[in-house]
DNA sequence: CTCCTTTCTTAATCATGATTAACTTTTTTG
DNA sequence: CAAAAAAGTTAATCATGATTAAGAAAGGAG
């Protein structure tokens, strides 16, 4: 396999080689070019996917007709609908590729039989779980301890190299804001040059 | 024991007699008066709590000195800092009883030696863990599609009786908002009292 | 390399909900 | 039961960020 999800998987549980092989044996490579979709609204979320490769995003439409992206799935993290997933139930979310990107998709009947046949897989999947959950905590926190002009300063700080990746108006709607406040935000971002000369050099 | 963990457990997986008794060695059970903590700011969380009776709120102070209440935990739900339960760093959050309640804590050390010994446990927290995720996800739907005075009055819609438990500057804080703005929404809930005459029946 | 689409910017006006402060009502406690 | 503490209300003013509407710049596809 071409992938990195073995890799992922190891660095919390050490698989045998016949746990790997039956890991390998449940999941499916998936490619999807830019702009590509892999869950459309009113479609069953069919698979867990891990990225491998890229970078994906997780929205809905509001009522406002605005897009609102809940989450971005990069290398190693893993995307989904876990509701719809979960129950069977339509998806009112889409999930995109903002890349050209390799997934590696496991099936909710592939998921349930592998967590029975590799109990060690149900650790995996628990640890990830947990990790998902202390992150979305602390993006809670920061909603709630921070305007929307803050927040957006301490994101770029954190993942200078992720806000490179992605245009402006998904972060800003990833933030909770629309585009022109972000770049009203941006524009009074350094004060300094507003104090330039009219007409002198750069 | 007198708590409901273990009931709680076997709706998810069926526990023989010996993983039973190996759960119930486990765990202790805390009692806590109405107001009381049992986490600080700087202290290190030390458990992970389930609610066996009662309600308890997880909250912190941020930079304007305003409660920021989380999460509520009550009858059957887990509740805890998990960053720092598993960080081992001090957390900066409150967990504060709002009834007299009856908790069960596992901690961190008794938590990863159950969840070697029976299995069955890491299957159990890997459900908990998604439930609790598709919970939160949803949460952040609402945020997003819904203004403040919409998202209080589905609160209440779905959670007529709970609401009926917490002080309702509690209810404000969690929904994102202040308390006088609570007051203000409540203050215009039901228009057709403003059309009685003055002196008119009740 | 040029056209067309996508993304970004700017500015004026507007709305939601915060802040402040005073006061009332309810609940708790000695 | 009385006093004190906690919780809830009201209203005036203010700030953050949304909305609307153009236009500019950047990026892709042919």
């Amino acid at each position: 396999m071409q992938n990195n999800l073995l890799a992922h998987i190891n660095k919390f549980v050490k698989l045998d080689e016949d746990e790997s092989a039956q890991v390998e044996a449940s999941v499916n490579q998936i490619s999807v070019k830019k702009k590509g979709f892999i869950l459309r609204p009113d479609e069953i979320c069919r698979a867990n996917y891990f990225v491998s490769k890229g970078c994906m995003r997780l929205y809905f439409i509001n009522r406002n007709g605005q897009e609102q992206i809940t989450q971005f799935g990069i290398e190693n993290w893993w995307i989904t609908d876990l509701s719809s997933l979960e129950t069977g139930h339509p998806s009112h979310y889409y999930i995109q590729a903002i890349e050209d990107s390799e997934l590696v998709g496991i099936s909710k009947k592939a998921y349930e039989e592998l967590l029975i046949n590799v109990p060690k897989m149900e650790r995996y999947f628990r640890i990830i779980l947990q990790k998902t959950h202390t992150a979305t905590m602390r993006r809670f926190e920061y909603i709630r301890d921070q305007n929307d002009e803050e927040r957006y300063k301490h994101f770029i700080g954190l993942y200078p190299g992720f806000v490179q990746r992605i245009p402006q108006y998904m972060l800003a709607s990833y933030l909770g804001f629309t585009p022109q406040f972000l770049s009203k935000i941006r524009g009074r971002k350094d004060p300094r040059v507003k104090n330039r000369e009219p007409g002198a050099k750069i």
